[in-house]
DNA sequence: CGCATGTTTGACTTCAGTCAATTTTGGTGG
DNA sequence: CCACCAAAATTGACTGAAGTCAAACATGCG
């Protein structure tokens, strides 16, 4: 069983080559100190539990955070208390852009495994020399944009797949991001449980544990708790595409 | 039946206290002229038709759009054809940010009715002068950022609703746009037809219809094709609060 | 005026949710 | 180290909200 857990070197080096090094102000960030630290309103970073919660809904902006190690949830709730988990984040994805509207976070961020983070300061983009700011804005305002992007393809995904397509649609998404940062395309960890799956999938945890017994049965996956290995991505990206058949589109 | 179509000044004024003045390269906005025009690449505008496409998904990011009059309509496509509205869009919109991704659109942007647009060429952004850069650069990201929030609240909406929790919340939603821009909150024509309104909730057009029919008979609505008088907010806002009972949350 | 398109209504079906019961797991303290 | 317990995951039986199918009706453009 392979470990899929993805490490950003801790070193001073890594900071260097770090495009958003203009915003973190450049101190130390000691990702492997030795006990967590408080994140919200601190310029510091420092391993984060599980279940630590990075920002909450409502909190006014002070920094953004780039994840450095972990991985992180991001989720709404309704003014009637029910929550929806709307992305999933790894090492490199910006958390909290979402306040930028309002100067408020909007979503609330809570680690799904040991993480790491560091603090963006959001005050410092005003205060960038003209040289850096262009280039640091660009940078912002395309991972904004790739958000919108991610977000869109949720809403496809809830609103015109079945069950079993979300969930095929997941899995391929989640192996296309490992695959981006040089681990496995077919043989990860999940860092989130059956439930939050359900939860970002718009099903029943009953559902999710369905649709692992049955892919499994199918000979798609192989899974053992929350190891995951792909046995036919072609399988899996044909169940993907797969639409609930609603008819006719718009217009 | 009153008129809710939202026209902006076309005067040369209302130009001056644009925010993106700085972007659109200031140059005459013929929004009255007297015929259509091509918008994709091109740095005018002019009212267009109903059903316009002003960019397609995949198309490369040559300009933004602002909104300046009317109602749009952008959805996604999937690889097997099937399509989902992830947003409508209204006067002060800036349409096409999620293409500052990839530089490329990702979504298709189509008029809901008779629309003008200023075009936002995005090269512009980087040819700024220091001192109007942040300005512009900050708005945008905020902008961004506030379609993200309305994305998660989608995604909210298509996760933890029911059908008619969804139909009540997107018309609370139009109201308040409608406010905003100083329309009543309560009467107002639809741009969107009941096709686009059903995909837009996920749901079939039938179960759209059967919802207007229903709001109508308790007294919730006021329905007379695309006209739609609010006769209790309150009453509305209740239907909108009731979550699809999915058992318990995540985590 | 007429036809294509959009909308409404009714009857029936189904996918996935709910409820309930059981098994597995992981964390904690004896 | 292992026993225990709460939480997580699985499985099965039943149910219901909303989808599908079909047919009638309205509307607006050419």
């Amino acid at each position: 069983m392979r470990d899929n857990v993805i490490r950003f070197p801790a070193t001073s080096a890594a900071c260097a080559s770090c495009r958003w090094l203009k915003l973190c102000g450049g101190r130390a960030h000691p990702v492997s100190a030795d006990r967590p630290q408080a994140v919200n309103g601190s310029a510091v970073c420092g391993p984060l539990p599980r279940r630590s919660n990075i920002f909450h809904q409502g909190d006014v902006l002070g920094s953004l955070y780039l994840l450095r190690s972990g991985s992180v949830k991001t989720y709404v709730t309704s003014a009637d208390g029910c929550e929806q988990i709307v992305a999933f984040h790894f090492p490199g994805d910006i958390l909290g852009l979402d306040a930028a509207a309002t100067g408020f976070h909007e979503s609330s961020a809570v680690t799904l495994e040991t993480s790491a983070v560091c603090s963006l300061p959001y005050q410092r983009l005003q205060q960038l020399g003209a040289d850096d700011a262009g280039e640091v804005w660009a940078g912002l305002l395309a991972a904004a944009a790739q958000q919108t992007v991610n977000k869109q393809q949720h809403a496809l995904l809830l609103g015109q797949k079945c069950a079993q397509a979300r969930f095929a649609a997941l899995l391929l998404h989640l192996s296309d991001r490992f695959a981006a940062r040089g681990c496995s395309r077919t043989e990860f960890n999940l860092s989130m449980s059956r439930q939050e799956l359900a939860n970002y999938l718009a099903v029943a945890v009953e559902t999710v544990s369905r649709l692992f017994t049955d892919l499994q049965r199918r000979r798609v996956l192989k899974v053992e708790r929350r190891f995951v290995r792909i046995l036919s991505l072609p399988a899996l990206a044909r169940l993907a595409n797969q639409e609930r058949a609603l008819e006719a589109s718009h217009g």
